[in-house]
DNA sequence: TTGACAACCACGAAATACCATAATATGATG
DNA sequence: CATCATATTATGGTATTTCGTGGTTGTCAA
């Protein structure tokens, strides 16, 4: 299953926020029932993945490591930087204060779909984001069909 | 299994409306018994595909780089406005307010087959696109032959 | 003792599951 | 061919559940 869709969750005081249903569900068949988050290294947001992923991407930086260096040391710097937060009862997580900081959220966060991934973003800042990445989009146009399987 | 041919069905006030037994019939075969919506890049019209092929699409373009901006804009833009809408038991889906109304769509729901995936469109606008279409398509008559490859 | 953090409880709004009926198509039978 | 029976589909309305949210209590460590 895959995160799809935006959805925009309150932050209490506390910084607790709810999971979206549709992205708790995109992680019922993990083990982990919860979710990684670390910082963008491309966006000033917070970037999320289930564990599963994580896994995933530890084994591929393993084979890869012979070969392209740079991208080895770039990707291992998620590890450290990675925090796993489990859903509590209600399907909420605490999303610690410096991802809340560095993504700039005040109060919304706003949780975005990317398939494989999600982001949490500030809603100024994503529609500030979109805007600029729908112009190039639209620029582009002709790489936006979709390809055969 | 394809989505082919067209079928025009309610909305009632609650934005519900039944998904033609023969698209239903499409996803039978899909985990996820339902369909992803999301609005048309190119036209006034809603467009529609199954889960799987949402998975293929985001294995097509996923890969594992965390630092390359290009692909990633490609996939916010298909993915975060996508939406999954599940089936009910009577076989209907509740299409999100915004999407009816980005394709100004009033009461009645036009689906059309389009192989792998489908559209969803307001009658009128419908007719309108398709007779402009159909004048395009006079213009250009020669270059409509069928090319041999 | 205090502060941080996790578990627990409760509530209203909104989504969706449920039920009943109408419309349509399909097929059998005289 | 006409009629009836049956199954499938579409539609309308209501009831129930889920989800997001706020607050409170309990627990452990500093």
């Amino acid at each position: 299953m895959l995160f799809l869709g935006t959805i925009e969750n309150k932050i209490d005081t506390k910084g607790r926020v709810s999971v979206p249903s549709d992205f708790r569900m995109a992680t019922k068949n993990d083990d982990f029932q919860g979710v990684i988050l670390y910082h963008s290294f491309t966006h000033k947001c917070i970037e999320g993945c289930t564990m599963q992923r994580m896994e995933q991407l530890s084994d591929a930086t393993d084979n890869l490591d012979l070969f392209s260096e740079e991208n080895e040391n770039l990707n291992s710097l998620i590890f450290s930087d990675a925090r796993q937060l489990s859903f509590d009862v209600t399907g909420r997580i605490v999303i610690p204060a410096d991802l809340i900081e560095f993504a700039g959220i005040k109060g919304n966060a706003l949780f975005v779909g990317r398939g494989k991934t999600f982001q949490i973003w500030d809603k100024d800042e994503f529609e500030k984001y979109q805007k600029e990445t729908r112009e190039k989009a639209f620029k582009n146009r002709p790489s936006l069909s979709f390809k055969k399987d």
